[in-house]
DNA sequence: GCTGCTCTGC
């Protein structure tokens, strides 16, 4: 990639000077040295006995550095300061506008802009970009448009300032088109015009037009800086734009900025985010010092490339360290945790949230609901759901996705209409979640009704995953033919998903013609995986025409279709233990291989069969028996029996669906050895309990 | 002296 190499505008530093001694006649420079309250306090108590503080220009000094300079000020300090100046100019009206905006109360700033029009105080060129900065935190876009009234009344509508602020506050609320025409209509523009628009295109998810931006700012050959860097590498993370990517990468090592913590976290972000997370720990790895967005950033990288053991590992270490995680942090830690299924994990930062008091948000909320339906735990979920002080359309969705997958069918609808009554607008997931539970429920008139009402009450269009839906829930149910006319009539083109949730239709109603027509379906789109041929072999065994289903089983080698191994994974104490079928990486393989054994033949002597019906079919007998009594989940469940203390449950996520013999395995284990057992697989759950499954056989 | 700054849930 070709770009040519502005000049890089040079950092400027102010190193801090400690207050040492104190002069007779204090100048208001000593006041701008000042770095802690401690400080300040001295000289304030100096002003008051000399006098001095009458002085308006001292007094105003004073509010300054009380207002602005020094952080972590109680907020009633520079009150009273300015409280006591007898007439406030424009000047301290502005340091107190900015003051307030700095502190997160923008509000009292626009307050106390009106107090100071009422008073008759001319603002001046700085007043306009201090309330307008207060307007864009709060998304005043009313109140900005009669601020420029103002600055046009008052003449400062060629300010380069004023005009900046002013396309901050349409950028910051959502204008991005009207900030665009501002921007193009300044004569000059600063490096902080730009940033503006960038900043605004950010905000509003205009990632292309960052990156539109960011070229043509390089052809006109105006400087940029860092903060520009920030927004640009944002934007190319978003969009996967790796090669600008790399080439901010390289400016930045060239030009010594890699100082920047801000900078290098938008890096370990924005490549992250191309998939490339070695690149970014590599960089967070030699970050001098990481602050809580990095860690932040570095966690959720690897929970956006899918490596959430990794993302889980990464948080140990944090823990080691004296960074304080936020609700930000937390949310990417609970996003790997709820994948994988780490309920410790998930509990510790639940509770960590709780000591710490952090705020429950809509975002951390409804990730801690996602986290405890996403491991089985349906009244923990609902406890925090009842605990928000605010819910949007996604702690809704979310709830009844997961009662759904629960085997909560039910209520999951029953959450549906509360929230429609509570004037929440469901969206086309909360459709999806609802169809789901439907599905689940075996609620097929209901299945029926919703997906009419999303388009005629909701005027929501039905997607490809809706009418997914809709097959699985007329398959489920067994209408099979109906299912099959479904799909033939929908007026969007049936994708491989649908004709795949057709097939497993099939195997569970043993349709051996629509089964064949839905494979040949599948393998018309796209690449099958060999569970969709099993899927088949297995519709042929159950009706008896065995050398159909070895054929088809053979066609997985012969045609080198990919298998996609079976995967149980197992928290313990925080560390997440995977198994696979038949493997022996495990460290401990040798014991969980003894214990599995022991396992089934308990669970035999209280009248488990083998059922060797989804096995390979070309085995012996006995080899069979053996291969399922090594999937990945019964290895799993053992591990889980004798690592843990009678009575736990035990929970098992896993990649792919439950096989009918594990099913009936894990009902007999949880009778047998009187465990509770949640196994989460890739489409719901089953909670084993006293020898039967939530699911009620329906899977 | 003012304006712009990274990490989040289906």
């Amino acid at each position: 990639m070709a770009f040519s190499l502005p000049h890089f505008p040079a950092q400027t530093l102010t190193a801090p000077t400690a207050i040492t001694q104190f002069p007779d006649n204090p100048k208001t420079l000593i006041l701008k040295q000042c770095k802690t309250i401690k400080d300040l306090n001295q000289i304030h108590a100096h002003l008051i006995k000399t006098r001095l503080i009458h002085n308006p220009r001292v007094a105003e000094n004073l509010l300054e550095s009380a207002a602005i300079l020094i952080p972590d000020i109680p907020m009633d300090y520079p009150i009273s300061i300015f409280e006591k100046l007898e007439e406030p100019d424009s000047a301290a009206y502005n340091l107190m506008i900015r003051f307030f905006t700095l502190k997160q109360s923008p509000n009292e700033a626009i307050l106390l802009f009106n107090e100071m029009c009422e008073r008759s105080v001319r603002p001046d060129e700085f007043t306009f970009p201090c309330i307008l900065k207060a307007c864009s935190k709060l998304h005043a876009l009313k109140e900005g448009e009669q601020i420029l009234a103002l600055i046009m009344k008052y003449g400062f509508g060629t300010d380069g300032f004023a005009v900046n602020a002013l396309l901050g506050l349409f950028a910051s609320c959502g204008k991005v088109e009207v900030a665009r025409h501002v921007f193009d209509g300044m004569p000059e523009r600063s490096v902080v015009t730009w940033n503006s628009m960038f900043s605004g295109y950010t905000g509003s998810g205009c990632w292309e037009e960052v990156v539109g931006l960011f070229r043509k700012m390089l052809e006109m050959e105006v400087g940029f800086d860092e903060v520009t860097l920030v927004c640009v590498l944002k934007a190319c993370g978003r969009l996967a734009e790796i090669e600008l990517g790399e080439w901010i990468h390289e400016y930045v090592e060239a030009n010594g900025l890699k100082g920047n913590p801000a900078l290098v976290t938008s890096l370990v972000d924005m490549y992250s985010k191309c998939g490339r997370v070695d690149t970014a720990r590599r960089l967070f790895d030699e970050m001098p010092r990481r602050d809580f967005v990095a860690w932040s950033a570095m966690i959720s990288g690897y929970g956006q490339a899918s490596r959430h053991r990794e993302a889980l590992e990464l948080v140990h270490v944090m823990q080691k360290t004296n960074i304080e995680p936020t609700e930000v942090t937390m949310v990417s830690i609970l996003f790997s945790c709820a994948v994988l299924g780490a309920l410790e994990t998930g509990k510790w930062v639940h509770s960590y949230v709780m000591k710490k008091r952090m705020k429950l948000t809509v975002t951390l909320g409804t990730a801690l609901m996602d986290l405890y339906l996403k491991c089985g735990s349906v009244g923990n979920a609902i406890e925090v759901f009842r605990k928000m002080p605010s819910k949007n359309v996604f702690s809704w969705t979310v709830l009844i996705q997961g009662l759904a997958n629960n085997g909560q069918g039910k209520k999951a609808i029953g959450f549906f209409h509360s929230m429609v009554e509570k004037n929440i607008t469901p969206n086309n997931v909360t459709f999806v979640a609802v169809l789901c539970a439907c599905s689940h429920a075996g609620l097929v008139d209901e299945g029926r009704g919703f997906f009419a009402s999303m388009n005629r009450d909701f005027d929501i269009e039905p997607m490809i995953e809706h009418y997914g839906c809709m097959v699985d829930i007329l398959g489920r149910a067994g209408c099979i033919e109906e299912a099959y006319e479904f799909i033939n009539n929908m007026p969007i083109q049936p994708n491989a998903v649908i004709w795949r949730t057709l097939l497993a239709s099939c195997r569970v109603h043993k349709n051996v013609e629509i089964g064949e027509r839905s494979l040949k379906n599948v393998v018309r789109l796209e690449s099958a995986h060999s569970g969709d041929y099993i899927l088949l072999s297995n519709i042929y065994a159950s009706v008896g025409r065995l050398e159909d289903a070895v054929r088809v089983r053979n066609q997985i080698k012969e045609e080198g279709i990919k298998k996609m191994p079976g995967c149980s994974v197992i928290e313990m104490d925080g560390i997440i233990h995977e198994f696979f079928s038949e493997d022996n990486i495990h460290p401990d393989s040798e014991e969980v291989y003894n214990a599995t054994e022991n396992m089934m033949k308990k669970i035999k002597l209280a009248g488990y069969v083998p059922n060797t019906s989804g096995a390979r079919l070309d085995a012996e007998e006995d080899d069979k028996e053996s291969s399922i009594s090594h999937h990945s989940e019964k290895l799993a469940i053992a591990f889980g029996l004798i690592r843990t203390s009678p009575g736990t449950t035990i929970r098992i996520t896993k990649n792919l669906r439950v096989c009918m013999d594990c099913h009936n395995a894990t009902k007999m284990i949880s009778k047998v050895f009187d465990r509770e057992i949640v196994v989460r697989d890739r489409n719901r759950f089953h909670h084993f309990k006293d020898g039967s499954c939530s699911c009620n056989d329906y899977w």
